[in-house]
This record gives C-alpha cells, sequence and structure tokens, in this order.
DNA sequence: TGTACATCAGTGAACGCGCGTTCACTGATGTAC
DNA sequence: TGTACATCAGTGAACGCGCGTTCACTGATGTAC
C-alpha cells in the first residue's frame, strides 16, 4: 500500500493568528524532514503542515520550495561543521605543534565520519546538488569558528604544512585527496555496505583510513 | 515554469500490435533516462511513451517501477564493470607479477573514475540506495568477466596479496580503504566541485589518489 | 492442410495521490496624527 | 491617550501536473485436433 502516510502527531493548534516566527518553524521542520529521510523528504506542503500553518503561508518568508531547501541545506552544513569542531576541540592542549596539526587533521576526518554515520539523512542534505564550498563564505553553513566545513580541512592541511609536516609541494590540491577518502567512507557508512558493521570496526577502518591520508597526502 | 517537457522525438509508430521485445525496449529506455538525469528520472510512464506504448503495458514485464529500476540498476553496474574492465586490458602483457599486480589495482581505480565522469547519471543510479555488493553474483551486475565491480577490486587486492606487494595482514577489509578513497573521488569529479576542472588536472589529482592509496593501504 | 481455441501482450479508460504554486481574501499589528 | 489607517502574515479555495497502479477489454499468436 503505497502512499500511507506518517501522521505525526496532529500540529499543535495554534491560539494567536500570527504565528511568531514561522521562517524558523518552516526551517527547522525542514531540517527535521531532512534528518529523517534525506533532501527529497523536504516537501514544503510537510514543512508547513509540521508548522500548523496553511500550505501557501510559506511563501511569506519562502520564495520557493527550492528556497526552503537551500536554507535547509545550509543549516546542514553548518551542522557538519559543529561536529567537526567538536572533534577539534577533544584534542589535549599543549601538544607539539605537529603533532597537534596531525591531531587536527584525524578530528576534522573523524567529525566528518561521525556525522555522516549519526546523521545520514541531514550528510546527504548537505550535498545534494552541485556544490561551491570553495569560496563561499555564507555563515548559515558555518560552525561556531565560523568556518565551513571545507575551510576547516583546509586550515587543518595549512597547519600541518606551515609546521613542517606536510611538504609544501604537496600542499596544493591536498583538501581533495583528503575529503575523496573521508568522503568515501562516510558514504559507506552512512548508507553503504558498512551501515551495520559494529562501532568497534567501524573505528578500527576510520583509524586506519586517516593514517592512509595523512601518509599519502 | 515549473513542469517544462522533454519532447524527445515522438515514439516511432509501430506496425505491429505486439513489441516484439518490449522488457527489452523498457529497460533500455530505463538506462537511458538514467544515463541523462540520474536515478530519479527512472519513470515508468516515460519509458513506456519511449517505448511507444500504454503506460500499463510495463506490468507485463515489470511488477512495479521498483523492478524495473532494479533492473536499470543492474545493468548501470554491469557498464560499469565493463569499464573497470577496459582499463585492466590496457595493461601491457607480460610485466613482473609485482607491478602487473600494481597496475591492475590502479586500472580499477582508473575505470572507476573515468565511468563516473563520463556516466555520472548511471554513476549515482548504480549506488543508488543500501547496497549488497559483496556476496552478490547476479550476473546482471557483472562485466565481461563475470565479475560485478566490487569482485573487480577484491581480484585486484587478492593478486597484490599474492604476489607479496600488499602485507597479509593488510589485505583483510582493503577493498574499503581503496573503494573509499576512489568513490570519494568519483562524486568530487562526477558531480562535486570537482567536475569542471580540465582532463590534465583530473589526470594529475586521480594519480595522486591512487599514490595515496598504493602507498597507505 | 485447415479450423477451434487457449494464451497472453498490449489497449483504453480511469483512480487517487500529493505536490508546488496562484489568487483574492481577512484579520491582527504598529504607526501617524 | 485615543483613533484611523496602512501594512502584511496567514487563510481559503482552487489550479494543473505527472505519477504509479487497477480494471475489464481486444486482438494476434501458436498449438491441438
Amino acid at each position: 500500500m503505497p502512499g500511507r502516510k506518517k501522521t505525526a502527531e496532529p500540529p499543535p493548534p495554534r491560539g494567536t493568528y500570527r504565528h511568531g516566527d514561522l521562517r524558523r518553524a518552516l526551517l527547522d521542520a525542514g531540517v527535521a524532514l531532512a534528518r529523517a529521510a534525506g533532501p527529497d523528504a523536504v516537501v514544503l506542503r510537510e514543512a508547513t503542515r509540521r508548522a500548523g500553518v496553511v500550505p501557501n503561508a510559506a511563501y511569506r518568508h519562502f520564495a520557493s520550495r527550492e528556497d526552503l531547501f537551500q536554507a535547509v541545506r545550509a543549516a546542514a552544513l553548518a551542522e557538519l561543521a559543529v561536529a567537526m569542531e567538536r572533534e577539534i576541540a577533544r584534542i589535549p592542549a599543549g601538544l607539539p605543534a605537529p603533532e597537534a596539526a596531525r591531531a587536527r587533521l584525524r578530528a576534522v576526518g573523524q567529525g566528518y565520519l561521525k556525522f555522516a554515520r549519526a546523521e545520514p539523512g541531514l550528510f546527504h542534505t548537505a550535498f545534494s546538488g552541485p556544490e561551491e564550498v570553495e569560496g563561499d563564505t555564507d555563515p548559515a553553513k558555518a560552525g561556531r569558528s565560523g568556518m565551513n566545513p571545507f575551510q576547516l580541512l583546509s586550515s587543518a592541511l595549512d597547519e600541518l604544512s606551515a609546521c613542517g609536516a606536510l611538504p609544501a609541494a604537496r600542499r596544493p590540491g591536498a583538501e581533495y585527496l583528503a575529503w575523496s577518502a573521508v568522503h568515501g567512507l562516510a558514504l559507506l557508512v552512512a548508507d553503504g555496505p558498512l551501515r551495520k558493521v559494529t562501532a568497534t570496526q567501524r573505528n578500527a577502518i576510520a583509524e586506519r583510513l586517516l593514517d592512509m591520508v595523512e601518509k599519502g597526502i
């Protein structure tokens, strides 16, 4: 039977005619949809339903479903950045420079992998459609540091290069090597053949992959 | 203006009441749709339109749209396998065993990357939805060698390990390291931020990534 | 070789669905006097 | 402090769209006698 309904709880009846912060409510609903079922689940009508509002009310706050979707996508990227920053924050202080830089690169990768595993729907949403991450400084896509995921990676590599742990000749383009490896594993682990492996095995392979990147970059 | 039509040429009028090989025609149409616009473009009604047949005629040959889709996906995997085999076939004969094994692993990776770049729609179709590639021996997903993409990778690693170029202790799970790196780059190059880089730059980064895998596996 | 009949591939018409989006509206708010 | 009015957030009703899928059918084929 197709078209089975989700029937989340009926929207909380609103006493006021004005909503208060409908834009926020729609965005939150969109994020919740993406979290639960990925980018295709970000459906304008469903977001309005969850906000307890008539479908076309969304057009006071978003120009189109695409506009809402891009806002959701930015939020997903920001959550990813925060997950990466969280791992960085766990690095013990006072490490010698090269160790600190290496630890930071690994933390960036671990944050990425953990996020993909914990939030596959948001992870796919963050990377759905063509990217233009490189020169994008939109703060809506950034973490608490003000950097987006790509910038966090770049700055980890800069640090590695600054302290001599990464030869200068190898620095340009190194983003793409590290990103490729980690992104690939993230997909295998989020949705792919590695999605039901135990946490121990997952950690082991993550460490091994990060070793490969560290050695081979 | 949403809902703009594609209007490919009107379906070739069929003289006969029977189609001849409708299953084949629907599958081919489905593959063409996937090739042009990825997995979501595999639409049952559009496939019947292209085959010059009424929509419900598809149900004589496929149980559902999902059934058709899985057949398309298998075809995409088979095309990928063929692309990988094509690269393997280019390896000069008579190389010493370890060089041959290394060349084979690189060829597997290059075939994968070239296919992702040349056929992004089919590439995404091949890997859409949860995979169970590991023990899958469905010949519809295999290339001319009878191996599917995962098996081609595995056998390249076996060879590498057999000739001593890959320590036995590192052999288990090595698939996932190599696959991650190559799959990640394939996505960056097919659709992602690297999609409009020159062929030269693309080759350079591919070689560099394969170096990383070879060294770090 | 010729005819009756079962098989089953493709037809015709119709469903219900949920989607994004448009239109003219109504009713609460906050500002100008 | 009190009232008229402009603003604009949310409403109500409706569109057209394309989709997957179901039903009872028709007409070509190939087999049994």
